[in-house]
DNA sequence: CTCATTTTTGAACGTTGTTCATTTTTAACT
DNA sequence: AGTTAAAAATGAACAACGTTCAAAAATGAG
């Protein structure tokens, strides 16, 4: 049997995941504050600092968490047979329609910096790995030629172009562009990625 | 004949913008401090907020400094006359090269965010027009049924997508490239999007 | 039940951005 | 030149933040 102290302490990390994802989502991580996560957490402003190093650490694991949450959103819109002009809209289209509905959390991924000096943990570099396979897949079949790490790179490439698009225009720099634009040109983005031969 | 005192508040506020954008450089934006920047300056810290609202109406006239900047640097790196491949080459290369050359000043101009609820100045978002304009010219020949509205909203999406390279690269994102390779795929991606018929 | 150990607590600390009463500087007017 | 009201510069003080730590509460082995 597992003792009371370790038990109380995984689920005080868990209440702490909870609260700080729901700040994030409501607030976004600019207003996020240690003293509003510890009260909906329902916990003293120092037991944060028992789970994690600091706040990083935390906001490091909500973000984890968006990650498998965008995992499985976009695992479940694209089928393993489809060409590839699909599975690029398919995929580019989910991803938009995941970064509109979690805006805030989905923001946190890439506004959250370390500190200085400091990088981002190795295990969690990792998560992102994924994105990259959903677009090498079918990637790799056009560029029959290429190593498999060059079609990584590719992907990786192809990824950032499309959520570059997003982000600039989620983050409202430039004039504003309605939704249904956005949708529009999104969807010529990944259609002219699927289609090109460098 | 200008009074002394208006000379001396804009003489401030030149050597404000001037230390705040040489710390920005040096330390990156999340590190500056308004302490910093006024002991930089020669002035007292309440002097800052006698010409700047706060510190983000600062951090405003720093981005605006480092856009025209950028405005210079890609004016020069192309000609009217060429072909929109070598354009759109010229063009991205020239934006890798200044970001890889002033890289928190870069940074800055898509870091910084409004407090909540207030929205960027206006005069600051036309700022970022000139970019839009640099590929509508060239874009604007291929799509010569396209209103000039639709090739703008192109070209803004053209700009994103080897923004979004470029930025999830140097944010060290996902595993890191090398220089070598992003200039790679910077070529190859303005390539594809030069030679696209959507 | 006892009590040494671990965990939780929230007051306190150092560092922020910002404000404001005070001092200093300016320039218009005798 | 002297006077003085207005403007500007100053830096101590304030509120709010992330983080720490001595003290209190909870735990579980004997």
């Amino acid at each position: 049997m597992v003792g009371k102290r370790q038990t109380k302490k995984e689920d005080l990390k868990a209440r702490l995941i909870v609260a700080c994802t729901e700040l994030i989502r409501e607030q976004g991580l600019k207003n996020l504050r240690a003293r509003d996560i510890a009260e909906r957490a329902g916990a003293a402003l120092g037991g944060l600092y028992t789970v994690f190093d600091d706040l990083d650490g935390l906001i490091l694991h909500v973000n984890s968490g968006t990650l498998k949450q965008l995992e499985n959103t976009l695992n479940t819109a694209i089928s393993p047979s489809a060409a590839i002009e699909e599975t690029f809209l398919s995929l580019s289209l989910a991803y938009l329609r995941f970064a509109l509905a979690e805006r805030n959390l989905w923001s946190a991924l890439f506004e959250h910096r370390m500190p200085e000096g400091v990088s981002v943990p190795e295990w969690h570099l990792a998560e992102h790995a994924f994105l990259i396979g959903l677009i090498a897949a079918p990637l790799a079949r056009h560029m029959p030629d290429a190593s498999r790490q060059d079609v990584a790179i590719r992907a990786r490439t192809f990824f950032a172009a499309v959520h570059g698009v997003i982000s600039l225009s989620l983050e409202g720099r430039f004039v504003g562009i309605t939704p249904e634009v956005l949708e529009r040109e999104i969807t010529v983005l990944a259609g002219i990625l699927a289609r090109s031969r460098s």
